[in-house]
DNA sequence: ACATATTTGTGAAGATTTTCACAAACCTCT
DNA sequence: AGAGGTTTGTGAAAATCTTCACAAATATGT
């Protein structure tokens, strides 16, 4: 296995797994290529290739069982387990990503959260306490943290990010909007509003004279 | 001009414009595309092609005039006016995103949120009052939206978005983690963490044998 | 058992995106 | 004014990603 595999086959992979995980409440025991592309916004091709990239999952005829190709995707994308997530930043972001339920049903769990306002430290969160920024490293290592969230203004992030490293954290996700620079072996996933809607500007921008 | 320009491209001169904002401020006059590429995390060669795309910037020996080029940049996006946004959902995640600074102070203005929970409307948020999921029509009209963000539960996004687009809204932001479909003419872009944080899982299974 | 209809898996072709590499343009210093 | 050092802008090459198209495999119906 493991050639090199794109970033955007795993992105499908994830949002093909949504759309089998409905089939399968939907009870739907097969699922062919077309359909799934269908619902996926893809095309029957693109699904294909992206599968036959870790094996061989369908039977020719019938197309795909749900349930076993489900796992399948599950299993590539290593959500076989559960991930222990620490969350960098209890400001409004960051409270909504606390209660963000899609995270938690699907594996993602944020044991621990951190904050340098005083104010909110020692406030409890559900299960966890707010913890004080100096105690970030401990915090990490303390609750066997697997990923970091980072949620915390732009001009903090690059300092936060090297800490969490530092700490041990490999996966990073970061909601500030500034480039921040991370060891090779460190993954980072930007999410950036702001190119978001800069992007959407610009196409407006494009055709309506407005 | 305008060959087509890739989504890419476009984002990566949103990520260009703030490190030329903040240079601004620094008061740096020039940067050549060697030292705006270390900063972004890209190439040189990559940021002088992204901005050949749209006409010659730079002066050869000097760089590009920091000034000059984020007036050009911002152009280039539509950023040169202001954005009417209308916010839908005004759970945890539209009330964060509706704090955001980083949205309003680069021109995306939130003029008219719109909930269909009686418990939130009638609040106000600033300006602002929450309108009721039934006048989100009106509220378009009225409000003479651009732009529409969309933080509403996934069952209930489809639905939404279709009213969106039928009121007239052609630029949409997602966040709700389920495929959307779209007319030809209105651009959608979406803000899924799910995919973000599977991509994480999937990098770390990778390497780490744990 | 055979013919017909589906649907996968995948090389090859096509399209897109990124990187390379260098001539042309400009600045600075003497 | 000329030499030397920078840096852009851009065709061409390389790399990556997507689509095509079809043989092989399976199911179904007679």
């Amino acid at each position: 296995m493991s050639h090199k595999i794109s970033d955007s086959t795993i992105r499908r992979l994830s949002v093909y797994l949504r759309l089998l995980e409905d089939l399968e409440v939907e009870g739907t025991a097969t699922v062919s290529s077309e359909t799934l592309a269908r619902q996926a916004g893809a095309t029957a091709a693109q699904i294909r290739k992206d599968l036959s990239l870790f094996g061989s999952f369908g039977k020719r005829g019938m197309g795909y069982s749900v349930a076993e190709l489900a796992t399948r995707v599950r299993g590539i994308l290593g959500l076989a387990r559960q991930w222990r997530v620490a969350l960098v930043g209890a400001g409004r972001i960051g409270s909504a990503l606390f209660a963000y339920p899609n995270l938690s049903s699907r594996g993602f769990h944020i044991v621990t959260v951190v904050d340098s306002d005083p104010e909110k430290v020692g406030r409890r969160w559900g299960e966890v306490w707010i913890r004080p920024d100096d105690e970030l490293e401990r915090a990490i290592q303390e609750e066997q943290v697997d990923m970091a969230i980072l949620a915390v203004p732009g001009h903090a992030a690059q300092a936060v990010m090297d800490r969490v490293v530092a700490a041990g954290v490999r996966g990073i996700l970061n909601f500030a909007p500034v480039p921040l620079r991370v060891p090779e072996d460190v993954w980072l996933k930007d999410v950036n509003l702001v190119i978001e809607m800069e992007a959407l500007s610009y196409a407006l921008s494009q055709e309506a004279p407005d």
